[in-house]
DNA sequence: TAGATTTCTAAGCAATTGTTTAGATATAGG
DNA sequence: CCTATATCTAAACAATTGCTTAGAAATCTA
């Protein structure tokens, strides 16, 4: 009996996410958030009840985006230092892309929010630590493939190279393409 | 003739400063301001012209603040090696403070603001550009002093500490203190 | 002590914020 | 082809935003 939606949920959720990605938590308004979405305010309450929930929401979607599309080559079963290497250098030679001066948006969420909201804050550092879990696992395999020292300790390593990652975030705002080269090859020569 | 001002520009930026760097700029609202500067609106506009000029303001005065409670040893005439991995270890160590957990103003600037005002942008390059060249200098005299190989490369160095440190701004919102102690003492001992 | 001049108080400004609501519109099942 | 029910449009809500203003209060010079 009921009217149908005339968009899919998924879909301005990804829109969603973007805004929030390029504009940050406060300075997104929901009149923007309704503009890019292309749907009503009406519309995004019903989906998403508040702009908190969204933006928690957004979070989660920006998790699956660089699964799939950052992060994919880390998280091969067998992916080891070489793809380790060659995606941080990747990362810091992107910097030109106006698409890579956003940041990460959950680095930018952590400076911006800080830990002034618990469920925000809970949302981050799920995020953190599903990227030093496959950093953990990254380097295990690099282990195994001989490529690093067996001596390697990895619970310090996936510490520092999320340390890196999350500098990587800011300085990519910050330096020039140079710099970050030098940053992240000092990173990487200090584990061979 | 005219009446005096009951007070003190400076003491009252200070307090403007620590409103920023705890709540961020767009989450900090004039009507805040007001409070814990404890002067009126008024008197704001009148010393600050206005909201933006008062937050840049802010962040010069919060380069004073660290040059003289966070980086004064650093900035010593004969600071090598042994102060940095002093300052590290100790800004590492010092996360349970809730005054850390706020991480460093102008990186929160930078993740929050993105490049969105030139005006702000150029002030957060010029303090990195402070920091960085701090580090050159502390560098430099650890060369000089034998405590670190003379064929170090100062440029590529001071960038990889430059990204640490804001790294470890994030992090200090994010990690407990054994895993940022493990991230600060990895970027050490690649240098030694 | 008088008066010129600035600072302060406090109210008010329009614009924007997140969120809600009333009514029109469309659609799937009977 | 109805009609129940959900979705949409668009206007409105109170609260808050950054900023301004009119008038009262205070002070230094003369």
């Amino acid at each position: 009996m009921p009217r149908s939606k005339s968009y899919d949920e998924n879909m301005v959720l990804e829109h969603a996410m973007h805004v929030f990605w390029s504009k940050g938590y406060k300075a997104t308004s929901v009149r923007m958030l309704e503009k890019e979405m292309g749907i009503n305010q009406f519309s995004i309450y019903s989906s998403f009840i508040n702009k908190k929930k969204l933006f928690i929401k957004s979070i989660r979607k920006y998790g699956e985006h660089v699964r799939q599309n950052v992060y994919n080559i880390l998280l091969q079963e067998n992916s080891g230092m070489k793809e380790l290497e060659f995606f941080l250098l990747n990362t810091a030679q992107k910097k030109r892309e106006p698409a890579t001066s956003r940041g990460c948006l959950v680095v930018n969420t952590a400076a911006e929010l800080g830990g002034s909201d618990d469920e925000i804050t809970s949302e981050v550092n799920g995020y953190f630590n599903f990227i030093r879990d496959m950093l953990k696992k990254v380097l295990q395999t690099a282990v195994e493939k001989g490529e690093i020292s067996p001596d390697t300790d990895i619970e310090k390593q996936s510490a520092f190279f999320l340390g890196v990652m999350q500098g990587l975030s800011v300085a990519s705002k910050t330096m020039d393409p140079d710099q970050l080269n030098d940053f992240v090859s000092i990173a990487l020569k200090q584990i061979k």
